[in-house]
Parts: structure tokens; C-alpha cells; sequence
RNA sequence: GGAGAGGUGGCUGAGCGGUCGAAAGCGGCGGUCUUGAAAACCGUUGACUCGCAAGGGUCCGGGGGUUCGAAUCCCUCCCUCUCCGCCA
């Protein structure tokens, strides 16, 4: 949610803002609720202000044993013009809360222009693309050709965009989960958790994922309706809801390793084969909540973070920083790390590392106490993943594959699997 | 699934329908004392919102109701805890 005081005195500057991610913000609109809301709000509380001060002179008068009945008849119909009052106001804040709820982030100063993923800007990248003596294969053909990996076995247990890994994989599986978690609580300084993954709506209002992406979401109905995590940001992020931390528990840094159940509405056609778009994954991922002034270079911090992982798997990767059109809802800088792939003979998304700045504590009621002020302030919130395993897990089959379609193993997983040297 | 208790400020915890935004304690902040610190003592200390200010308004789990007036009464929903049963 972006800053309310600002969309009442800086309405220009917003739109402007927005105008960055190709949002067309109507502003005529949004003036108009505004001044009636001012109007309205003022009325009420003259109307309240007066009833207070009514009500108190009663009890006064009938503590002092006088007689209130005459009070009682001037204060008739102060309830009723007050109830239609109210009434007005209500309809007109909710409106605009409506609006709010669903107003993107701010993007920051420093992401690139441009209106889709085109227009990303390459940072920076980092190892060389394998060669190959022979054709390499994709993992699909790999999981297969080893046993390890069965689509029409999933689903016939569940349905399309499910997997089922089996023996060695789903081991190495096991073994990328653990030598993600080690290294960043180890080598990186976060707390690991564990959490629900099952949430309530307000974790998804608090981090965004409502109201505008609930068809994105698995809903579990029941006596009280839960949502699948969509990410682990979702539980990690909102440990802080409604907290007002003291500047010394400032940053918190926390990694988790959850499944993460995506509906992958809207994306039918997309990445059918294989394991790249599923509607369950497992991911690891990093949440930090710093004070304002931190937040961009926590991003830079929690996106190395990531990047390790990847440069001890001696993945070959890009780091892309996402324009503006491309920035997701509730972001203000987004950094994507992708991952090569010889079987698309591409890079892919492997994770995404982002700075929400103070958009979901304000969403979240996450404050902090700033000692200079004394007062609480909103934190900012980061996140990225590090990384997502299945795609990680693909990436270490197409690349590592020998011309036997074996899989070499990377060195430092080697300690989780046995000191094997190859997969099987 | 059965029985009961309870949801109040950063935390713990009081609160006859009217002067309660709310006692007290803890914590925090400032001070006295001390070479410094601790202890002790004194003072201070809720959040949000409108306003240049004075000042106004809102908030005692959520929603609804009764009333001139609700933290306090009624309805309803949600949550937490305890005991029993079942269970990974």
C-alpha cells in the first residue's frame, strides 16, 4: 500500500511514478473521493465532537442529581444525523481503501525504464555456458532416461504440472535444500525457520498476494477459509505483522525452506514441459526486514546471497535488473537471477530478489522505533529466493549431464550424497 | 469431538454504563547519586489521524445492536489457552 498522505498532497508525483510501470492512475477520480472524503470526515467529527460533549454534560448533571430530561430533548436527533453521516463516510473511505489496496508500488529512483521484460537491463554475469561434445539433452529427457523423473505418474496421482522424483534425484533434491539452508545460516547470517504453509487472508493482504491475485492461489475452504503459501515470503514475512521492533532487533534475516503451491492461473500455455512451471515447488527462501535507510543495500546483500548459491553449484547466471513494466505489484527494485539452461539454450529465472520498501509493513503494521525520533516508523521488507529448487535442480542436470547421460555432481553437494562424485 | 477460561497500551495486568485513553508493575527515555556502571530514588512515557497552532476525532479481538453516552450490557463471528478424547 503506498503512503495515503502522499496520494492526498502528491498526487501528481504518484501518478508520475506509476505512469513508470504503464499504470494509468485516474487522478480526476481519486480527487473527487478525496474532497468529499475531507468534507464528510469533518462533518462527522463535529457531529461526534458534539455528542461527546453532550453526553458528558449529562452525566454531569445527572451525577450532580440535577434533572437531564430537557438535555435529553435537545440531543434527539444528534444520533440520527450522525448514523447517515457516518454512513456517507464509510461508503467513500471504502472506496478509496479499495483503490489503495491495489495500487502497485512506487518504483525506485534507480530501476531502468521500459515496459516489459525486453526491456531489462543485464547487470552483470557471472560464469561460461558449457560446452558440449555431443547434443545435450533437456532434464526432462534426462529425469527419464534415468527413472528418476515421471510426469504421467503425478498425474495420475494428482494431475498436469506435478512431478514425481524418485531414488537418486529426489535425493539430490533433499541435498540442494540442505546446502542452500547451510550455507546462508552458516556463511550469510540468517535465522532459519519454520513455518505454516497454510496462511490466512490477512498474511495475504499483509505481503500483497490479496486482494488482486487470488486466482493465483490455492484456497483450502473450511470453517475458515486458508490459502497454500504461494512463497514462504508470505508466513516469514508477516512474523512481523503488527509489531513494533526495537531498533537493536533490526535486521532480522530469516531463511525457511517451504513447498510453495502456485494455481499458475493465466499461464496455460507456458513452460508445459518439464519441471520449470509446476504447481508445487520447493523453495528456500531469504526475508529481511531493515530499517528504510538499509533497504537498497540489503537488496544488494540478500541478491550475493543468492548468487552464491549458485556460484558454488558453478551454475553459469545472469543478473537482470527488471524495468519498471516488469517490476511485480508490490516491488520497488527487483533483481532476477537466471540460471543457465543448455536445454532451452537460454537463461531462466532461478530466483527473484526484491526490495518492497515500505509497502507491505505498511500493509503489515510492521513498524520499527526509531530512537532518534522515538517514534515508530515502517520497516522495509526484502525477499528472494535462494533459490528455487526444482529449477535449481534443473539446472544442475542439463548442465552437469555427460555424454552417457549421467550427471556429474558439483563438489560441494558431494558431502550431502555420500561423497558420491556421480549421480546414481 | 466434549467441557471450561479468556482476548485491554511495547509487555504483564486492573477496570460500578458517565470526569477511562484507561490503575499498577515491567520495559523505554531523562535526571539525582557514582571515577564509570549497577542498585536506589525522582520525573517522564500508547498508537493512528485532521490542523500552522490551539485543539478535534478514532482505537480496549472483528462485526452488529441497546443507550443521550459502551472497554463495561446484548447478539454474532474469529482467535488464544486449559482439561478430556482421538491422532502424525
Amino acid at each position: 500500500m503506498l503512503d495515503p498522505r502522499l496520494l492526498r498532497t502528491e498526487l501528481d508525483e504518484v501518478a508520475m511514478h506509476l505512469a513508470r510501470r504503464g499504470l494509468v492512475l485516474d487522478q480526476a477520480r481519486i480527487e473527487d473521493l478525496e474532497r468529499e472524503r475531507k468534507q464528510r470526515q469533518v462533518e462527522v467529527e463535529s457531529l461526534r465532537g458534539e455528542r461527546n460533549s453532550r453526553s458528558k454534560a449529562i452525566g454531569k448533571v445527572k451525577g450532580a442529581g440535577g434533572d437531564i430530561a430537557p438535555l435529553l430533548a435537545e440531543v434527539a436527533d444528534l444520533g440520527a444525523r450522525l448514523a447517515t453521516a457516518e454512513t456517507r463516510l464509510d461508503a467513500i473511505q471504502g472506496e478509496l481503501e479499495q483503490i489503495g489496496l491495489e495500487l502497485p508500488n512506487l518504483p525506485d529512483p534507480s530501476v531502468p525504464d521500459g515496459r516489459d521484460e525486453r526491456d531489462n537491463r543485464e547487470e552483470r554475469r557471472w560464469g561460461e555456458p558449457p560446452s558440449f561434445s555431443f547434443e545435450p539433452r533437456d532434464h526432462v529427457d534426462l529425469g527419464a532416461f534415468n527413472g528418476w523423473m515421471d510426469f504421467d505418474l503425478a498425474a495420475k496421482v494428482t494431475g498436469s504440472r506435478f512431478v514425481v522424483l524418485s531414488g537418486p534425484l529426489a535425493r539430490l533434491h533433499r541435498a540442494l535444500i540442505q546446502f542452500m539452508l547451510d550455507t546462508h545460516t552458516e556463511e550469510h547470517g540468517y535465522k532459519e525457520v519454520y513455518v505454516p504453509y497454510l496462511v490466512n487472508t490477512d498474511s495475504l493482504l499483509g505481503t500483497g498476494q490479496l486482494p488482486k491475485f487470488a486466482a493465483d492461489l490455492f484456497k483450502v475452504p473450511g470453517e475458515r477459509d486458508f490459502y497454500l503459501i504461494p512463497t514462504a515470503e508470505v508466513p516469514v514475512t508477516n512474523l512481523v505483522r503488527d509489531l513494533i521492533l526495537d531498533e537493536g532487533e533490526l535486521p532480522r534475516k530469516w531463511v525457511a525452506h517451504t513447498p510453495c503451491f502456485r494455481s499458475e492461473a493465466g499461464s496455460y500455455g507456458k513452460d508445459t514441459r518439464g519441471m520449470i512451471r509446476q504447481h508445487q515447488f520447493e523453495k528456500v527462501e531469504l526475508v529481511q526486514v531493515v530499517r528504510p535507510r538499509e533497504s537498497l543495500q540489503a537488496l544488494e546483500a540478500l541478491t550475493g546471497h543468492a548468487e552464491t548459491i549458485l556460484q558454488r553449484l558453478g551454475l553459469a547466471y545472469r543478473v537482470v535488473s527488471l524495468c519498471a513494466g516488469d517490476l511485480g505489484f508490490g516491488a520497488s527494485k527487483t533483481y532476477d537471477l537466471e540460471v543457465w539452461l543448455p536445454g532451452q539454450q537460454t537463461y531462466r529465472e532461478i530466483s527473484s530478489c526484491s526490495t518492497y520498501s515500505d509497502f507491505q509493513a505498511r500493509r503489515l503494521q510492521a513498524r520499527w522505533r526509531n530512537s532518534e525520533t522515538g517514534k515508530p516508523e515502517l520497516v522495509h521488507t526484502l525477499n528472494g529466493s535462494g533459490l528455487a529448487v526444482g529449477r535449481t535442480l534443473v539446472a544442475i542436470l542439463e548442465n552437469y549431464q555427460k555424454a552417457d547421460g549421467r550427471i556429474q555432481l558439483p563438489e560441494v553437494l558431494r558431502p550431502y550424497l555420500g561423497g558420491q562424485e556421480v549421480l546414481g
